[in-house]
DNA sequence: TCCGACAGTATCCAAACCGTCAGTATGTGT
DNA sequence: ACACATACTGACGGTTTGGATACTGTCGGA
């Protein structure tokens, strides 16, 4: 048989020994991985829609968050067998119960310094 | 003048320029941050008490830790001049105001793998 | 025939992150 | 005399993360 624990990224492994709030953020944290779930949560993007989204990602570390929210079951990578090629993200429903949460960061971030002066 | 853009640390500058939400993440992001923010919502630590809480941690990384909590505005930290030397870490306003998120996170890590398995 | 769009890969490189180990200073307890 | 508790700091190193740059293959359009 396989547990979850076998299959779940190292990071997150490690986090699920300490504390969960450090599986949350091994899951959501670093850079990219909650923009590009905000932007899912309005809709199923193509992998240049989400590029030129995010601005200033490269091709390469766009490819890495995505494949880990995969992994970590936040997203679903949809390969229609096309040419040119067409590849979709969307998110589980996992991924859709980060909604509120991505809100909620999304406007403290935004009100971030201004309580400070 | 001071902005408050001048004293940020680098990350979160970074972070300002793409997203909000990148703001959230480069502040509360990273091992053992919202573990020890998580603990001081319940009241003050001393140094020590944190240390033995978070079980694993060196007093280094912990050190690192608070030091940027305190300069992203979410712990405050009072030396009491006494020997043995006693520090107290305690939240800011800022750091109060993560109450939910971090109640909301400590759900959904502790319910995390179990929606796929 | 050559160019661009698409969704990436390959390779290398730099910085950030986090940990280990050793050491600091001072006063109390045995 | 010696260890212990307290709250660190410094030097160092490995691992992970993220970025720069160049390249792949196929098709439709100019």
């Amino acid at each position: 048989m396989t547990t979850a624990a076998e299959t779940m990224r190292p990071s997150v492994q490690r986090a699920v020994e300490v504390c969960p709030v450090e599986v949350s953020m091994a899951v959501l944290g670093g850079a990219w991985k909650l923009s590009a779930v905000k932007y899912l949560l309005e809709r199923t993007h193509r992998f240049g829609e989400l590029q030129r989204r995010l601005g200033t990602v490269t091709p390469r570390t766009l490819t890495r968050v995505l494949r880990d929210l995969e992994a970590d079951g936040i997203v679903v990578r949809t390969v229609y067998a096309e040419v040119p090629p067409k590849v979709e993200y969307s998110l589980t429903d996992l991924g859709r119960s980060l909604d509120q949460v991505v809100g909620w960061l999304d406007a403290w971030g935004d009100a971030y310094p201004r309580p400070v002066g």
